[in-house]
DNA sequence: GTGTATATCTCGGGG
DNA sequence: CCCCGAGGTATACAC
């Protein structure tokens, strides 16, 4: 990793057009050629920033970056207060733990935690329009089809709106009811699912985490 | 703004659980309080950070910063390779143009390059639910809803839609109907549009900016 | 490759 | 404070 310490001006010109008028700034090139401008303050983004993979060609003051797709980062140097390179190595990477994901695995191992009698068909059950996080039967057989959020939105509600609509045009399941699972469901969400008759169940993600490895509790 | 290169691990707690095992990365500190930590690739985005306000404890190699909100990021220096602090000053920010509130700015000025005939109601029409980015009447007398993207996309023309069922049950409105405008409809978005009778239109922002203001093409 | 959904989304604006 | 919407969203994953 490269960091440049420098008073310089930026422009960008790709997606939208953008400049950065003159200030002191860190320039950070990493090891794959991403480029990112920094200020000293205003959190995690960058103020500018050019993805891999592109072409940096260094002429005197002028930085030039070039992305195969058209865009553009042109950065002038003013005055350079440090320029130092670092040897890193690979990054084994971040494990996360308590994304949409593991909440959607934990329900499809026990589909009764969202609402007896259910059993499990297939999870991202595909339609045309995208797939439906969990399909599953009920105790009489009908098709439910659950979508699962973290946080439960209006745009879930949407979503499954518009998957339950496609799966209702399938004799093979019709007529399909619509359940929107989440740990937290905004109360505009719950007024929406309630008004297309979608049933809404908020479940807890570390109960369901106990409850799936009972032995987990032990130690 | 401080700069740390560290071998180090990162145990985040907060709106999920993650945890980055030991390797060397930039540990970034800004002015604000913010942090983030740094691997040498991936982009731009750092692999773990914490916004500001924070409160940073370092406690022999133990770093512990603690948000308002409840988060914890504990990094473990494990071996200090560089610690340097710069001093930056404040940034005067960066300039846009391109971005979808000019493009929406050109269409409220001259309804009339998306249909013949509209006169502007209102931008940002306040409903219920959330601000209409545009109402016109046309030649009849009759609203039309406008929604205005960069991008046009099916969420868009679900949000469209939201509006449209809220404008429909005022009777000083009704019947409203829909437009979706944008420099580039996908496909997709144009069979649910036409599904809802919503009408399609897109736009060339360069050639509606020169329109705009003419006398910037002699120049 | 396109299309779809997620994200510790981030960030900014309005009530 | 929350809610809402835009983003050069980026990123992962399925088709």
């Amino acid at each position: 990793m490269r960091l440049v310490l420098a008073r310089c001006t930026v422009d960008y010109q790709g997606r939208l057009t953008a400049h950065l008028p003159s200030a002191v700034r860190l320039i950070m090139i990493k090891a794959d050629g991403c480029i990112a401008v920094h200020a000293d303050g205003g959190a995690y983004k960058p103020l500018n920033w050019m993805n891999a993979p592109n072409r940096l060609v260094e002429s005197d003051s002028t930085w030039t970056v070039t992305s195969p797709k058209g865009e553009q980062l042109i950065i002038q140097i003013e005055e350079l207060i440090n320029d130092s390179s670092h040897e890193m190595g690979v990054d084994p990477g971040l494990q996360k733990d308590g994304v949409e994901a593991h909440l959607q695995e934990l329900l499809a191992s026990d589909p009764t935690s969202i609402n007896d009698g259910l059993t499990l068909v297939r999870r991202e059950f595909p339609t045309e329009i995208g797939p439906v996080d969990l399909l599953c039967r009920d105790t009489e057989g009908r098709a439910v089809a659950i979508e699962v959020k973290r946080r439960g939105e209006i745009d879930g509600v949407e979503q499954l709106t518009r998957y339950l609509d496609f799966l209702n045009k399938d004799p093979s399941l019709r007529p399909v009811r619509g359940m929107f699972v989440a740990q937290e469901i905004k109360p505009q969400a719950k007024v929406l699912a309630g008004d297309r008759e979608i049933g809404c169940v908020e479940v807890d993600y570390d109960e369901l985490r106990g409850i799936e490895s009972p032995q987990a509790k032990l130690f």
